[in-house]
DNA sequence: TATAATAAATGACACAGTGTCATATTGCTT
DNA sequence: AAGCAATATGACACTGTGTCATTTATTATA
């Protein structure tokens, strides 16, 4: 998390600093980001950086956690409304592909996925484990086989949909991945093999 | 690919930088590896590094895909043996994992995997490529409800497989993680929902 | 209002790393 | 033994990071 003096700072400023930061985790990953860029766009001095972050992975994890907390949001009132696992990680799917198209983010939000590390989660940190915790609670088993494996079930619904997000986002035929990604999901809700 | 330099080197000097590379990956990820680390250990000059390699990339690279070969060719025989594509990524599941307990290779495997770019191949390039290909083309799909979504379904079975060997890897209950992904794939072919 | 105290800003510095290149060394060939 | 090609070398120019002593601004206090 920033430090409190950026926090404290005045919001022009924050904007200032923010931008130029997205600008920079647009055109490269956290690790070949420059901070020299960063403070260089946003008219700051290098020892000004470091009073405001512990360093660049700081500031871009806060970054990220914002722009996803409302989409974390949205998915545990969506589960709590209709109990379906699956809907809930179309829409959730859905959500994130919304704002890869999005003009504003969309370089940003194409190279973050890009760029993510294989276990990292998409939405950061405490974030995940607390959606886990909603689609756990909230899932709606009567129609399972074996109710006992949602957990398993979620984990490997987590696997696809990130894969699909991440194929999608890298892609150029959105509309293409987004019909394979729901044939996908119905595989594992009916099965691949004749009975 | 390292250059011709590198290949025309006496087998032991080789070794030896392939080995002090094997530690610089084991201890972190490409990004983070130093080059200074590797040549100190190797007692190379810099640039004889770089008459070897175009950068550290390249020298990982290639480590890698040396490192999968064999793996490569084991799925592509087995597909064609039982051409069963669910028996088949468990076996490449289990191949991987196998590789991940051998104590000389192990830290090495457990970084990469860590470190993997969420659509970063685990079998790297053309070999990947080249997997998919025979898995598509010798995939008994008699059993299937519908045969014309195979490739959609190798995808899946990828996400879900490699999602599950990043989870075995980083975690310390190698069995249980085992288990979890048997279910997962059994879920794929029957179905999680009630007729 | 003057002064003290607190917060914020600054840029030079020490350090670590990358990739290049002109030069030196080795070893092979005739 | 001379000459040529392959290999080895480390100093150099860059780019980058994180720190810290110092300066500047802001707020509180008497």
């Amino acid at each position: 998390m920033p430090k409190q003096t950026f926090l404290n700072l005045p919001e022009s400023k924050k904007q200032k600093i923010l931008e130029a930061a997205k600008n920079e985790f647009s055109r490269v990953s956290v690790t070949e980001a420059s901070i020299n860029n960063i403070i260089t766009e946003a008219n700051i001095a290098r020892g000004s950086f470091y009073q405001y972050f512990e360093n660049k992975q700081d500031l871009f994890g806060f970054m990220l956690s914002k722009a996803n907390e409302k989409v974390k949001e949205k998915v545990e009132e969506k589960i709590k409304e209709n109990g379906d696992i699956f809907e809930t990680f179309i829409f959730f799917y859905d959500k994130i592909i919304k704002k890869c198209k999005d003009n504003k983010d969309k370089k940003f939000y194409k190279t973050v996925l890009a760029n993510l590390r294989a276990n990292d989660n998409i939405v950061l940190g405490k974030a995940e484990e607390e959606i886990y915790t909603s689609l756990q609670e909230n899932t709606d088993t009567t129609n399972f086989k074996n109710k006992e494996d949602l957990p398993v079930l979620i984990e490997m619904l987590n696997a696809i949909t990130r894969w699909a997000i991440i194929q999608t986002v890298t892609s150029n035929n959105i509309e293409g991945m987004r019909d394979k990604y729901i044939k996908q999901i119905n595989y594992v809700k009916y099965g691949i093999l004749k009975n």
